[in-house]
DNA sequence: ACAAAAGTGTTAGATTTACACCCATGA
DNA sequence: TCATGGGTGTAAATCTAACACTTTTGT
């Protein structure tokens, strides 16, 4: 906060305000690491990728790729998401970009950070990708690069997210109980809801729909199965951003 | 959400698993764009700059600047921020990258936004700097580039922040009433605040210091001032992420 | 004396938390 | 019939929101 004299030479280019040369600058690659959530087992998951490089051998990274040269880098992450998971529509979020010189061997690579949430089992994780796995978050101590740093970033926006915005419904199958649900917020959030409370507040929020289904094969009473009401979740957001009303 | 078949070439190669040759890829720039909002007037205002492209002639646009090819992107924002405003040590956050192809006529240029809060008082902005400008948020309509959208990023970002951590102070000078902070809360989120209860939050926060002085040369009764108590602050933020305690 | 903003408590309403019993199913 | 988790309501506590009068200063 304090006062400094201004250093004597000022820029007198600047890249916002004139037309300058820029292909000298061209030395830095770009990419995209994605942070692809699961939930399974009722724990949090993330889906990794051995990593083979030297300096990396037997450690997990993230799924990522260079962004190509006339490529949206939010396209890049779709494209890594489609080809590793054959999922198309996800729900998909950009974090913050990671840029540090000397993050990555292979030279100068800033990375922009995704992160993804998808219903595993409509993941398709082909035989040969037999070097991914879903690994649960809270048992990730070390990964290559700077992969850790990447993954408690992300984590840390979806517990954010999730407090305030029903993105949880995008982990799940189409159709759960209440007590999936729960548990999904209790394994992201990492605490012990009060199950009348949970049912309450979901219940409020009017996302729900009641499939008048049940379900099957539990060895004890059955639980009703809901969907997610993507269009009264739709019209919330519009009122929220005063579109609509 | 709908699953897909797998394209049927995977990628074999990764940059996260296999050391490939990326200087293919060195094609892209890489740069930093600063929001730097101030407070004057009781209004929140940005610093920007004309910009001299054909393009942009006569439009205002963010300051920035490329990326070193050693740098690390924090490190270039600083650098930005010191050079325009002569301001050292500063609140900085990273916000997000924007990175479409095209957004900059100069070629492919992913840029990382930032924002940063600053005294307005304490920066030394110089007289050959007479294209840089402090502008009212809620008046500026249209920008150079994708700047616009940027700007409502990074203010959407710190209106957020601001609901749960103070933030504000940065923008204050270091004795301050009250009511200069009330107007800045108000300011930045858009709402009228009820004094008695604004009063109330903020000294249950117990992160200020009464500095048992007075305003002066004020036409009514003068407020008192104070400063915002660092140590408190920190001792907050360590136990809040269990470190301390 | 007047204008202008500082300072200060209380009450109603809304939200959040804590808590215990009966029910439906499969084994 | 037993074990397991499903489903449900109420009361206390906390937080939030609404609201008006007296005080201090400069003019």
């Amino acid at each position: 906060m304090s006062s400094q004299p201004l250093p004597h030479s000022l820029p007198q280019k600047n890249i916002n305000t004139h037309l300058i040369e820029i292909k000298d600058y061209f030395k830095i690659a770009i990419s995209v690491d994605c942070v692809i959530f699961g939930f399974d087992e009722n724990e949090l998951k993330i889906l990794l990728i051995k990593s083979d490089l030297d300096q990396f051998r037997g450690k997990w990274s993230l799924l990522g790729d260079i962004v190509r040269t006339d490529e949206d880098p939010d396209d890049a992450a779709y494209r890594v998401l489609l080809t590793r998971t054959g999922i198309q529509d996800l729900y998909l979020e950009q974090v913050q970009a990671f840029g540090k010189p000397g993050r990555h061997p292979a030279g100068r690579v800033v990375t922009i950070a995704y992160y993804s949430l998808i219903n595993i089992r409509h993941s398709i994780l082909k035989n040969l990708d037999n070097e991914l796995h879903w690994h649960p978050v809270k048992k990730i101590k070390q990964m290559a690069f700077d992969h850790k740093e990447i993954v408690d970033a992300c984590y840390a926006r979806l517990r954010e997210k999730l407090k305030d915005h029903p993105v949880g419904f995008n982990l799940l199958p189409r159709k759960f109980s209440l007590r999936e649900l729960q548990n999904l917020y209790e394994a992201i959030l990492a605490v012990k809801l009060d199950r009348r409370n949970f049912r309450k507040k979901i219940m409020s929020m009017g996302l729900l729909i009641d499939l008048h289904e049940m379900e099957d094969d539990v060895p004890h009473r059955p639980a009703k199965l809901y969907k997610f009401n993507e269009d009264a979740f739709q019209k919330q957001e519009n009122s929220y951003l005063g579109i609509d009303d």
